[in-house]
RNA sequence: GCUGGAAUCGUCUAGUGGCAAUGACAAGAGACUGUAAAUCUCUCGCCUUCGGGCUUCGUAGGUUCGAGUCCUACUUCCAGCA
C-alpha cells in the first residue's frame, strides 16, 4: 500500500472525480480502460488508442502466461515497454478466464485447468497469479479471485469466502514480491494491488465482502461478478459506501452498455474496462448517440452521411456509413479497424464527459439526457 | 455432322426410385459486458389459422403406387473426332 496513489478532486454524492497516479502517468477518473487482453487492443495500434483518447489499458494474466509467457514480458522490460503503450497499465488476474474454461478443478490451493491452446495441465494459485503479474509488470494488479458460475446464493457465498482467503494470500505474496523488487528497475518497484469484491446480487454478501476487502492493505478495489450495472444501484451504493473513499474502485468488465458507465460512476466507480466496444465493432455493431446500429444492414449501403456528425474520431471525421458498410460487406480488415476506433472512442469519450459533468455539477442532468436519447425512452 | 458428357435455390454443388431436395458462398436479420469471439445464432421456392397446403431439379411426353433420379424426343452447353 502506497501513499498518494489516488487523489480526489471533486465529489458529487458517491460520484467523484480523481486522479490515479502510476509510474507510467496519471489516469483522470472516471476513466474507461481499454481491454488489451493479449497485450493489444484487438484491431487497434497503441498510437490509435492514444489518438482516440485512451488513458490506460488492461491486459490479461491468463492469456499472457500461456503466450508469450511472463518471463518473456519481463525480459522485454515489462508490459508497457513490450506493448509500446508507455502509459498506465492494469492486469487482470486470470481468474475470470480460468473459471470460464471447462473442467476446472478448484481447491483451496488454487485452480487446475487445461490450456485452451494445447491442453497442457496447468495450475494457477493466488501466489502464482501475483508472481505472473509482477513479471508482466503492469502498474495495477488485480487479486486472484473466484467468480462463481452459479447464481445460487450458496455457491456465490462460498466463492466469495474463497476469494477472501485468497486475497490474504495475494496480499502476502504481493508484499513479498514488492520487497524482493525494491531497488530494482523503477517499473518493478511500484506496482499496486486491487482486492476484488464479490457477492453476486446479494447485498448482504456484497457488504460482507466490501468490509473484508476494505480492511486489507490494498491500493484499490475491483468490483467483480457484475453482469449489468443497470438496476445494481443498491448493490453499488452498498459496496462503495463501505469501501474507503481514498482508494480507487474498478468496475470489472463493465462498459458495453452506456448505462453501466453512468450507473457505475454515479455510485463512485472510478475505472471501467470492457471487451464489448471493440468486440461489437469487429462484428459491425456501432455506437451512436441514438443507440447502437448494425452497419452491415442493407439500409446503410447508400447512406453517405457520417456515422455521428458530432464525433471527432478518425472514422466519423473522414468516412461515411456507406463506406464502412462496404468495407464490412467485403470483409476488409480496415472495417474492423475503423469500427474499433469509433466504438472505443465512443466509450472513452462517454466516460470523459461523465467526468466533466461531475466536475461541473451537472451529472444528473447529463445522465438523464444521454440515456433517454440513447435508449429512446 | 458424328461420338461421348452435362443441365438441381442468386452462384458453385450433393443427390442413381420415397425429396421442398445436401453443403459452401452470397443475401437478409439478430446476439455479443474482468475476450478460447475478425465469433456465434436464425432465415433463405411460394402460401400458411404453423396442423399443413401448393409449385419445383432445361422442355415435352412416358414407365412406376411413387421420378431430380429410369425411358423417349427435343433444346442448350462442354469435350473429342471430323
Amino acid at each position: 500500500m502506497l501513499d498518494n496513489f489516488f487523489t480526489i478532486q471533486k465529489h458529487q454524492g458517491l460520484a467523484r472525480v480523481g486522479v490515479i497516479h502510476t509510474p507510467h502517468g496519471d489516469i483522470y477518473t472516471p476513466a474507461f480502460v481499454g481491454a488489451a487482453t493479449r497485450a493489444t487492443v484487438k484491431a487497434l495500434t497503441m498510437s490509435q488508442m492514444q489518438a482516440l483518447g485512451s488513458q490506460a489499458i488492461l491486459a490479461n494474466t491468463y492469456h499472457l502466461v500461456l503466450r508469450p509467457g511472463t518471463d518473456l514480458i519481463r525480459e522485454a522490460g515489462g508490459l508497457a515497454k513490450f506493448s509500446g503503450w508507455n502509459k498506465p497499465t492494469f492486469t487482470d488476474s486470470g481468474g475470470f478466464q480460468i473459471f470460464s474454461l471447462p473442467n476446472v478443478k478448484i481447491s483451496e490451493h488454487g485452480v487446475k485447468f487445461k490450456s485452451h491452446i494445447d491442453g497442457a495441465n496447468l495450475e494457477m494459485t493466488p501466489e502464482s497469479s501475483m508472481q505472473a503479474q509482477w513479471a508482466i509488470g503492469a502498474d495495477i494488479h488485480i487479486a486472484f479471485d473466484h467468480l462463481a458460475k452459479s447464481e445460487n446464493r450458496k455457491d456465490i457465498e462460498e466463492a466469495m469466502h474463497r476469494t477472501h482467503r485468497w486475497l490474504d494470500r495475494c496480499v502476502a505474496e504481493h508484499g513479498r514480491l514488492r520487497e524482493e523488487a525494491s531497488g530494482q528497475r523503477p517499473y518493478l518497484s511500484e506496482q499496486y494491488l486491487y482486492a476484488v469484491v464479490q457477492g453476486g446480487t446479494f447485498n448482504d454478501l456484497r457488504a460482507e465482502s466490501a468490509k473484508y476487502c476494505a480492511e486489507k492493505p490494498v491500493d484499490g478495489f475491483g468490483i467483480g461478478g457484475v453482469f449489468t450495472a443497470e438496476g445494481m444501484d443498491d448493490m453499488l451504493q452498498t459496496v462503495n459506501s463501505i469501501l474507503p473513499e481514498n482508494k480507487p474502485r474498478h468496475l470489472l468488465g463493465m462498459g458495453q452498455e452506456p448505462i453501466d458507465l453512468f450507473v457505475g460512476a454515479e455510485y463512485g466507480c472510478d475505472t471501467f474496462d470492457c471487451v464489448g466496444p471493440t468486440r461489437m465493432a469487429r462484428n459491425g455493431s456501432l455506437y451512436t448517440k441514438d443507440g447502437r446500429i448494425n452497419i452491415k444492414n442493407a439500409k446503410y449501403a447508400h447512406d453517405f452521411t457520417p456515422l455521428m456528425s458530432d464525433c471527432d474520431c478518425e472514422f466519423c471525421k473522414n468516412y461515411t456509413r456507406a463506406y464502412l458498410h462496404h468495407l464490412f460487406k467485403t470483409d476488409e480488415i480496415t472495417a474492423k479497424i475503423l469500427a474499433s476506433i469509433h466504438n472505443e472512442h465512443f466509450v472513452v469519450r462517454t466516460v470523459d464527459s461523465i467526468r466533466e459533468s461531475i466536475m461541473g455539477g451537472t451529472f444528473a442532468d447529463y445522465k438523464k439526457s444521454f440515456l433517454s436519447r440513447y435508449y429512446q425512452c
